[in-house]
DNA sequence: TGGACTTACGCAATCGATTGTGTAATGTTG
DNA sequence: CAACATTACACAATCGATTGCGTAAGTCCA
């Protein structure tokens, strides 16, 4: 109807227009859903509500902000959107928090201690309730900061510390590799690990070297390489491995996009999937399964993990008191670790 | 120093602590930049600014706004952040957002027409003072109800009607397909077009059958098939091609991953790449040139896009006008297309 | 029938920053 | 030296919604 008419109507417009005050137009708008009305007669209300939505009002986020000091605002923070993983993360945040009547404002970090500082505290002039973090790092103290100032937040993909976390069982997840290249006869490995201070790498990397270690297998520190979660990343990470001359039978790593960049790699260095080396990534992203030779890989439940962390952090702006949840991965075995 | 202590730095504390008044403060601490200060005598304006940065004074945002009526938020909505090229644009447009002290507040409309009016609607209740729309659809009158609201927006990415956008030469980087194609000996292509309703789809789309025409060639209708941009509608849409057993010699993919998706499609057929069908697809996305057969693409500005998109709002919502832009893409020749 | 409630609202202060309109004090000019 | 212009601020209204407190009118029970 004459929706986009006005642009802005306000409580006072309305409450003009029916003559009444705008203070029992607030009242009535407000007690939506809970108490019907003890605020207006039964007929008040409904002439409130008619013309509200008539007119197309809706509140003034800025001025009721301004009173309350309260907002559905929730701010959060990625290493960066362009990685599939955190998008769907995000987009399981969205969706949630769509489902709550809260918005969310979102921001990359891409990893940085400047970055991280300034959008958070830009977060916070924006009077966020609370904050979703996807960019822990261990063995960093900024997080500490942020629960100083008791503003509610929860961790997501990665953790760290004691904060509330969702995120994947990632330490599962790697001994699940671990015991399947075993299991193909793999025991020279090498592993993508991502960057050193995600709980994910960490963990992963970890689950494969335990289950090898409990093997009687070593894997020596120097098949172990650090490096950005991505194509690039991957690519630069698996020369590293590859320079030596002395090839592994297996490449972990620990995300699918530096699986793919590894694939690079292997394939310039002449080398090929299964035959030569097994590849396995992490994550299992749509891609994984197109490939010419289809992706082993670990799937994490990425969308649900975002869905979850929304949930969480409503729990605690609602002063509920919650604990981290650890989502199960899922082994997805696939062409490119075929028995040797 | 003592930054974070007090969870709420008002002008009026900091006035009342200098003992003078809050308009004063104000003043001085907008006029930074342009006029030094003809609010206050330069001793003053020092203790003021000394004071709101010692006491790590923020303006409150909703503060201003409710009286303003000004803001410094942009609302940015696109398909799906989980797609690389919206997720690299969307980082562009955030780049230049914060050298222009601007603030994004990014959202999905997954090209649906209730989630892009809910969606807009929310930003504009949120004040946004400018959109910038990264899902035009042609042959829809939803734009132009937001320029009857004269709410000042840019395109990004797809464009439709005349409204300001900013987006690859799209018709352009179809043609350098077409005759690449062609240059290699290829006069069967099907092309996986992509959503109808994209300007970048239908466009990459007619560059290619353009060229073909002018070479005395025609593509019949059931060689151009839709669907998403992503693997599973590349996969989805060269199912459809191959399915006739009519192979193509060639698949041009609107999108990489689309491309990849079709990859994925031919390799369950039996068809390999160059050999029986060469494969390009659209955007240079870093996964391209890391497939076990390199990807031929076209690679397009993504993060310059999404910065002149927001350079130009910046510009119409500091009332210049300003023209579209159209950005130059680069065909990229790889060993997924070479001679047959 | 009078006091105690209840119903249905109205009043006005408040949140914090912004800005048009003063005004006292100082400086300048003819 | 008087008239006038600056300088350096202060006052107070305003943006729109929220909310503690107040109150007139009606209902109920003893």
């Amino acid at each position: 109807m004459g929706e986009s008419r006005n642009p802005t109507v306000t409580l006072r417009m309305i409450a003009d227009e029916l003559g009444i005050h705008p203070s029992t137009v607030s009242r009535v708008l407000n007690a939506s859903g809970s108490d019907p009305s003890k605020w207006a007669a039964a007929e008040t209300v409904q002439r409130i509500r008619n013309l509200a939505t008539e007119r197309g009002y809706h509140p003034n986020v800025y001025a009721a902000n301004l009173r309350t000091a309260r907002s559905n605002l929730v701010g959060v923070i990625v290493p960066r959107l362009q990685d599939y993983v955190l998008a769907t993360v995000y987009e399981g945040i969205e969706e949630a928090a769509i489902e709550h009547g809260l918005s969310t404002f979102v921001t990359n970090s891409l990893d940085r201690a400047d970055n991280r500082r300034a959008r958070t505290s830009m977060m916070i002039e924006r009077r966020v309730g609370g904050l979703i973090f996807g960019d822990a790092h261990l063995e960093d103290s900024f997080l500490e900061e942020i629960a100083a100032q008791d503003i509610p937040f929860v961790l997501v993909s990665r953790y760290t510390g004691a904060h509330i976390s969702v995120t994947g069982d990632d330490y599962l997840g790697g001994r699940l590799v671990g015991e399947h290249l075993l299991s193909i006869g793999r025991r020279n490995v090498a592993i993508l690990a991502g960057l050193p201070f995600a709980s994910t790498a960490r963990d992963r990397t970890r689950g494969v070297t335990d289950v090898f270690k409990e093997a009687g297998i070593g894997i020596s520190a120097d098949r172990i390489v650090h490096g950005p979660f991505d194509a690039a990343g991957g690519r630069a990470a698996a020369n590293a491995v590859l320079r030596s001359g002395r090839y592994p039978d297996a490449i972990f790593a620990t995300n699918d996009f530096a699986a793919i960049g590894a694939l690079g790699s292997l394939r310039d260095h002449g080398l090929s999937v299964p035959e030569h080396v097994a590849l396995v990534g992490y994550n299992d992203t749509p891609l994984a399964a197109e490939m010419l030779v289809p992706l082993t890989t670990v799937r994490s439940p990425m969308h649900v993990m975002g869905r979850r962390a929304l949930e969480l952090l409503a729990d605690i702006m609602a002063g509920q008191s919650v604990v981290s949840e650890h989502l199960k991965p899922e082994l997805i075995v696939r062409a490119s670790s075929r028995i040797a």
